[in-house]
DNA sequence: CTGTCACATCATCTTCAGCTGATATCAGCA
DNA sequence: TGCTGATATCAGCTGAAGATGATGTGACAG
């Protein structure tokens, strides 16, 4: 979770990964729809790309990026779980030395 | 959904979460716990009080932290739907320029 | 095999966030 | 009132991460 969580902070991140939600997309793409540079794009993919969230298939001169979503179903389960945890515990007592 | 990720990237605030879902706690708690400095813990409980994620209840000389366990139910619903979208997308396709 | 296009990588700069020591504030108690 | 302990705030340092221009690489067209 907390990996999915430092992959999504960065805004830029975030956006790209809502424009693969819609389905794969090259490079090309992501810096039209979001109208950033194309190195920078490519950081950020690059990232995204080591930590699993996203993978890349080469289709001739392109790469298109498709998104994992079951990295982030695991992550939203594992966020659920924490809340459920907090909810339990809220009333819990803990004295101070 | 970016907010409580951006919180949660840093593995300092993940895990003064993770102690708060345990049941409410104060800063000396987290000191002792965490193995941290007092005003470390105290700067970042104030972000994580300033974006609504911890509320802080005063008991005479301490501050009680309780988790918002609302907000980290939101967050992993609009993860999870992020996921379902991306699943309903994957096959499809996108022309290049 | 040469040019072009999509993308990756590199070097650099700049900005920002976290850590820390010092200090302020504030509640409770003698 | 004066002291002590819990927490908040401040100033300064440092390291990490993002943005960008330049350049490398690899595939396709001609």
């Amino acid at each position: 979770m907390t990996v999915v969580a430092g992959l999504l902070a960065d805004p830029v991140r975030a956006r790209i990964v809502r424009v693969l939600a819609r389905g794969p997309a090259c490079v090309c793409h992501l810096v039209e729809d979001l109208d950033l540079k194309q190195p920078n794009v490519s950081n950020h993919v690059r990232v995204l790309r080591h930590a699993g969230l996203i993978t890349g298939e080469n289709r001739g001169k392109f790469t298109f990026y498709h998104l994992n979503h079951v990295m982030l179903d695991t992550a939203a389960a594992q966020l659920s779980e924490l809340a459920a945890t907090a909810r339990e515990h809220a009333e819990a007592r803990r004295d101070c030395a």
